[in-house]
RNA sequence: GGCAGGUUGCCCGAGUGGCCAAAGGGAGCAGACUGUAAAUCUGCCGGCAUCGCCUACGUUGGUUCGAACCCAACACCUGCCA
């Protein structure tokens, strides 16, 4: 037996671990199947790392099966146990407010309407008023302490110390797909792959409370060459909101993928085929300069997680800033672009013109002043395209493009902009 | 409740009275080489500033000319024993 959505899956590398893997064939081949993704507020946007189960979601419903999204309102005030260490707790106040973001974020990759329209779900709703004898006696009841102990991430933490109420986190989530299954047929629960402990406690609490067969799916960790994890930027987390990743910084992440593993993001991010990807991946090794894959998988990316005009709206300001044409021969109405999309902030001066390092502190490629003429001494600091070798330097009339806009690099790739405005 | 140990910069970790903005490693940044790639090599890596100043070694207070280092109290963490 097999399905074609699993295939499609398996051929993109979106999956990492399956239980009973002929079972779920069988039953995505049957009919409509009922899963469930969930996403804990831990944070208040969702990240990179959160847009793999996003995509495998929408792969799904696009087979006509019909997802579940979860937000943990609940799971989300206790924190997953992670082998760095306990969480501080947020505020149930805060959680509540992330809560609400999540799920506006969620909801811009599925489609909600129709007989497989999309459902949000919260687990706030099922364990808020749940009272502590009924856990213990109906949930806890199936887990055995031994078991428990065994798990990978709790004997790490074994040493430095973990609380109950880490330690019970995965009665939560467990507890979670039992509600769906019991609620809404719910018979696949997928997850990254972090997540696989978690995710087939679930399946065994089913099993053990109401004899049933569900199923679960892992999708793997994005990874670099090198083995690290691909994710982070200079910045940090590379975040799906605008707001806290802009999409030009979200273009030129993906833009800036390595050679070795385009191909595997390309799979994965986009839903581009099979032909499709094997002719970019023969672009890359015969002509890598051109880096025709890392363009395609940072624009389908940018348009699918922001959208087609910011997509090209990053493109365009790429364009200017790494091109070889001078910035003063760009048209204002580009320019005027490039700055938003930078989030150029406004520098007001008095009469005279700021010093470069006042502009590079001020449009936040560096950090702090201290590293501004350290950038400047390194010969990694640029004004509109033009290297700055004194550190001393002060910006002339003829700096100013269209009369007010400077753009601030510092080395290859971290841009900013100001408006300057003399008031 | 008792006893012992611990809390150092983004992370790990050395430092037990002046030579400590604090060894070493990792992460990160820049430069060279390239292709806005990887790998490699070199430099940088608290803030402000021309010597210098300020902030910092869990918190607060004390001893001292001088404290990350000594003392006291408190907070938190870990282990062993109850």
């Amino acid at each position: 037996m097999t399905s074609a959505v699993l295939d499609e899956l398996k051929w993109r590398g979106l999956l990492a671990n399956s239980t009973d893997e002929e079972a779920l064939a069988a039953a995505l081949e049957a009919g409509p199947v009922t899963f469930y993704v969930g996403f804990d507020p831990t944070a208040a946007s969702l990240h990179f790392g959160h847009l793999v189960q996003l995509i495998v979601a929408r792969h799904l419903q696009e087979a006509g099966h019909r997802p579940l999204m979860l937000v943990g309102g609940s799971t989300g005030q206790i924190g997953d146990p992670r082998d760095s260490g306990e969480r501080t707790l947020n505020s149930k106040e805060v959680v509540a407010g992330w809560v609400e973001r999540i799920r506006g974020q969620v909801e811009q990759y599925l489609d909600f309407d129709g007989p497989n329209g999309a459902r949000v779900v919260n687990n706030l709703d099922w364990t808020g008023d749940l009272p502590v004898l009924d856990f213990l006696r109906d949930i806890g009841k199936h887990f055995p302490v031994n078991r428990m102990l065994a798990r990978d991430v709790v004997r790490k933490r074994l040493d430095d110390g973990i609380s109950f109420t880490e330690f019970s986190y995965v009665l939560l989530q467990s507890m979670d797909y039992l509600e769906l299954h019991r609620r809404y047929g719910c018979s696949l629960q997928f997850g990254g792959s972090d997540q696989w402990g978690n995710i087939t406690a679930g399946v065994e609490l089913v099993r053990r409370a109401d004899d049933v067969r569900v199923h679960a799916l892992a999708t793997p960790l994005m990874t670099k060459a090198d083995g690290t994890k691909f994710g982070k930027t200079e910045g940090g987390a590379v975040w799906l909101d605008p707001a806290l990743t802009s999409p030009y910084a979200f273009h030129q992440f993906f833009l800036n993928a390595e050679d070795a593993k385009v191909g595997e993001y390309l799979r994965v991010f986009t839903r581009r085929s099979r032909e499709e990807i094997d002719e970019l991946e023969r672009q890359t090794r015969e002509r890598p300069q051109l880096r025709a894959a890392q363009k395609a998988l940072a624009d389908d990316v940018t348009a699918l997680v922001h959208s087609p005009a910011e997509r090209d709206a990053a493109v365009a300001a790429a364009a200017a800033l790494f091109g070889r044409s001078d910035l003063r021969e760009l048209p204002a109405d580009v320019l005027a672009g490039v700055v938003a999309e930078l989030g150029g902030t406004e520098l007001a001066v008095p009469e005279q013109l700021p010093t470069v390092v006042d502009v590079l502190e001020r449009t936040g490629v560096v950090a702090s002043r201290g590293a501004a003429r350290r950038a400047i001494t390194e010969g990694g600091a640029y004004i509109n395209n033009v290297k700055v070798t004194d550190v001393e330097a002060v910006l002339s009339p003829d700096d100013l493009l269209d009369g007010r806009f400077v753009i601030a690099r510092r080395g290859k790739r971290t841009v900013g902009a100001v408006t300057v405005v003399v008031s």
